[in-house]
DNA sequence: CGAATTCTTGTAATCGATTACATCTACTGT
DNA sequence: ACAGTAGATGTAATCGATTACAAGAATTCG
């Protein structure tokens, strides 16, 4: 009944060398049983699998990358502020890397410099085989610049300007703004306020610019005191600040334009606390189609951005391009459709 | 002009042998310059750092791993269905372990057993210094008995019953849900129905025993009729699929105690959908105080976890375990203070 | 001033796999 | 029957760091 030897934990891991005196074979040969198993006699397969399920052998992990050159580990970037609108993504990412044998490292970089150069060091340590940044903020650090050359990286939801060397995966954010407007002002609406994201954001621009071009499209000139900026960043209190400024105004808009849906249902949370309604008083436009959109009451009319669809095929071309070499997978620009979710808070006028 | 040598991705990456060789000194003094900074003189510190900064090198990861057997890694399981309650716990979690230099690796376990085991393999492959278990669900997989003793491993918001190989960091979910319960029985209720969370959890079993326990106190009578079962997930669609059974009821309850927010938030939504308004026809209470459950309308009564304090203190402990190899720190059992928020769905009869 | 001690640095073993190359065996074709 | 080739396996180098041990230099102390 001493069990002092089994939680030992001083218990040497088993290694190769183990699995190879028990087979009766050479190290070589273990290895190329487990990873080219056709060049292997059925015979020797047999008597090495046999060796590893009695001892319980896994491969050592770090060995393995430092004499193969490959981690097979993936370093997913997300910005990492409370913001839920990533789970759906990190998500898809997990399942489709996971299933290939990958594993998924998670970096918030929380717009600090400082951990952007701390994950710079991440790959240029050669801790993963690839990179997928899920920010509009793309990482400015000057230790970046070189990595690209390192590993494939790509982009999802913001691609950076004239950056050929990286794949990115997005969708066209002006023109599904474009449409959101759009849509209002075929409801009826012309005074149209819009709630922008953070500065400094892709996204926050390009949604800016969509707005101006729906207005411009009817004929609308753009009012200023109807754009409400700096609002901080993709969430709540971005929303109740909105409704501030909503409130203080003389000539209030009929219809508002929220760049996120968080914004957007903050936006309509501090409304309703002041006595408005949406819609009956206000109508209201998110961006995203986040799980909470559709729950709310009003259920909000959104934009809907494919987070899943977009997870499994920015995982996939990266998969592609880490196996290839050869940079024979050039990196690639794909623009996911967005799709208009008609609901609740927006009322023909 | 020609940039073919800038970008050529086989440009063979700065080993310590060239900084070695640039500050004139041997390896091992480059390492120690890195690691014991003050077992080198200052002048050879320098000259070391120097060739550091004019070589651009970083220590690969992998060697360091092979021959210090750490990895600076720690494993995240997270049960991985799109609920997005995880959120703030993993943004402490990296926070705190990418500050001591740790990387953070998920894992979504979705409850299938391949994914546990194959994430048991990446425990056993020393891939990781240490693991969090995240979820309700403990890892059953037999893979998973041997793992305590390579690493420490650590649960959290469910503790697994006679566990003391674990730290555990989790919330009296029995006494909370007595808690709740309590209010609205408080407020005049005795009528009140309850929607369990998924089955063969942890948190779903004493959530259910503190309602049982606020009952029984108050004297009054468990009705199975209102104990509305096997919901499926701590999810809106739980929710609807309760709705369903209210409004199938004859004799109804006034008010409904709900396992999760996102549950919570769902039934209260369906409700609305069926002309029922909350809290003026049905008091509901949820659990978690997620971010949506203030912005909602009503916004939602609820108890609180504290997500992200759990989130720091797990880390640090799992630090300090992950320190002391000679076991000097052993596993604790830490359980947080729940806090009864109240709101506008609980309404007093 | 010489022995003992401490400090600094270098040499080389080591971690545990993968893989280039060599060797040996067993076919194939003529 | 024999040279040539393909297939299976073993030997040993290798990946890039850390670290035990040794050696030399500098310091302390009686």
């Amino acid at each position: 009944m001493t069990t002092t030897e089994d939680h030992a934990p001083s218990a040497r891991a088993v290694t190769i060398q183990d699995v190879a005196r028990l087979a009766g074979v050479s190290t070589a040969t273990v290895s190329r049983a487990l990873a080219l198993p056709d060049r292997v006699t059925e015979a020797t397969r047999e008597a090495v699998l046999s060796a590893i399920r009695e001892t319980g052998y896994t491969p050592n992990a770090a060995a393995r990358s430092l004499r193969a050159k490959s981690t097979r580990m993936v370093l997913v970037l997300l910005p990492g502020i409370g913001n839920s609108f990533f789970t759906p993504v990190l998500n898809a990412l997990e399942e489709v890397f996971s299933d290939q044998g990958y594993g998924v490292l998670v970096g918030y970089t929380r717009q600090s410099r400082r951990r952007e150069t701390h994950y710079a060091r991440v790959i240029r340590a050669g801790q993963v085989d690839g990179v997928l940044v899920v920010t509009g903020n793309v990482p400015r650090d000057e230790e970046f610049v070189a990595v690209p050359d390192q590993v494939p990286i790509s982009l999802m939801f913001a691609g950076i300007p004239g950056g050929a060397r990286f794949s990115v995966f997005d969708v066209d954010n002006r023109a599904a703004a474009a449409t959101m407007v759009g849509h209002m002002i075929e409801a009826g609406h012309r005074r149209i306020a819009h709630i922008t994201g953070p500065d400094n954001s892709i996204e926050t621009d390009e949604r800016f610019r969509g707005y101006c071009d729906a207005l411009a499209a009817a004929g609308i000139a753009l009012d200023e005191s109807l754009v409400w900026r700096g609002a901080g960043n993709f969430d709540f209190v971005s929303g109740d600040r909105a409704a501030a400024r909503y409130f203080a105004l003389e000539d209030r808009p009929t219809a508002v334009f929220a760049a996120a849906d968080e914004i957007a249902l903050g936006f309509v949370r501090s409304l309703k606390t002041g006595g408005v309604s949406v819609p009956r008083d206000v109508s209201v436009g998110g961006f995203d189609d986040t799980e909470y959109a559709i729950h709310y009451d009003p259920a909000l009319t959104t934009m809907r951005q494919p987070r899943t669809e977009m997870g499994r095929l920015a995982a996939e071309d990266l998969l592609r391009r880490m196996s290839d070499k050869g940079a024979a997978t050039p990196p690639t620009h794909v623009r996911l459709p967005c799709e208009l979710v008609i609901r609740e808070s927006i009322r023909r006028i």
